[in-house]
DNA sequence: CTCGGTGCAAAGGGTTTGCATACAT
DNA sequence: ATGTATGCAAACCCTTTGCACCGAG
């Protein structure tokens, strides 16, 4: 195992940036809009379209995790792929990392209605630290 | 307390008829269009944006909630509001609901690093009972 | 040499919004 | 009477896609 990757799948710069360019966000989470702007950076000439093909490629993969939020349109990218948690401050929309506990209780009561888990969200709104200073 | 709905709101017949689509719906997650078509067949003159409108208000009214789902571009409408936990079958698209147990444990995480937590979403992916049988 | 990836631009779908009118209060 | 909610349609935003060319293998 390990070799699944890269089957008849080519190495490009452009994926190489992308991937890069998550990574670079460190834990920012960012929109694929987000990821254009810093790939730009390097390659002037890459194009959207480009960045959306290899994202999806790079989740698909495993590679890159992606996580789609309430009240927000656009996916958000997270280039950590270890299970974790998510807290979206609802005012600030910062998104922080969370480290996870044990698997959530639902796992059970899903198996037990027998149902096959394979992944899981779990995300908490509220209001971050910096948020809940008076106005 | 309890007087807090229907400040300057109005009371509508459109807005009745998309809560009672949402209800009506059961346990199907309805999408905003199925709502429309749902209520439509109420009152046929009833507008897509209509809808849209109205059920903002609903999940804003914290009368109905609403869910953002991984890999699903539209919303999907809950008329029940009691906290709950949902699994996505990821071949045939059912969402089913599930008691949740205890909060989950990223809660005393995210409050131990000064976040404030109002609300949580626990989603679970995989294949439901059907969709395990042999192809 | 091959065929998968790229750039460009247009299409797509879900949701929101501007405006004049209708209607709840 | 007053101003919010509606219907309609256009606008928006994010993402996907078709196509001809490019370049990794």
């Amino acid at each position: 195992m390990g070799s699944e990757r890269q089957e008849g799948r080519r190495q490009t710069r452009q994926l190489a940036l992308v991937l890069a360019a998550v990574r670079a966000a460190g834990t920012d989470h960012p929109t694929a809009e987000e990821v254009f702007s810093r790939a730009r950076l390097e390659l002037p000439q890459i194009s959207l379209g480009t960045v959306y093909r290899n994202l999806q490629r790079l989740v698909a993969e495993g590679r890159v995790a992606a996580l789609a939020l309430r009240g927000v349109r656009s996916l958000r990218y997270d280039p950590t792929i270890a299970p974790h948690d998510h807290f979206v401050c609802e005012v600030c929309g910062r998104i922080d990392d969370l480290a996870c506990g044990p698997r959530p209780a639902a796992v059970a009561v899903a198996e037990r209605k027998g149902h096959a888990v394979t992944s899981h969200a779990v995300v908490l709104y509220g209001r971050c630290g910096a948020c809940r200073m008076p106005a």
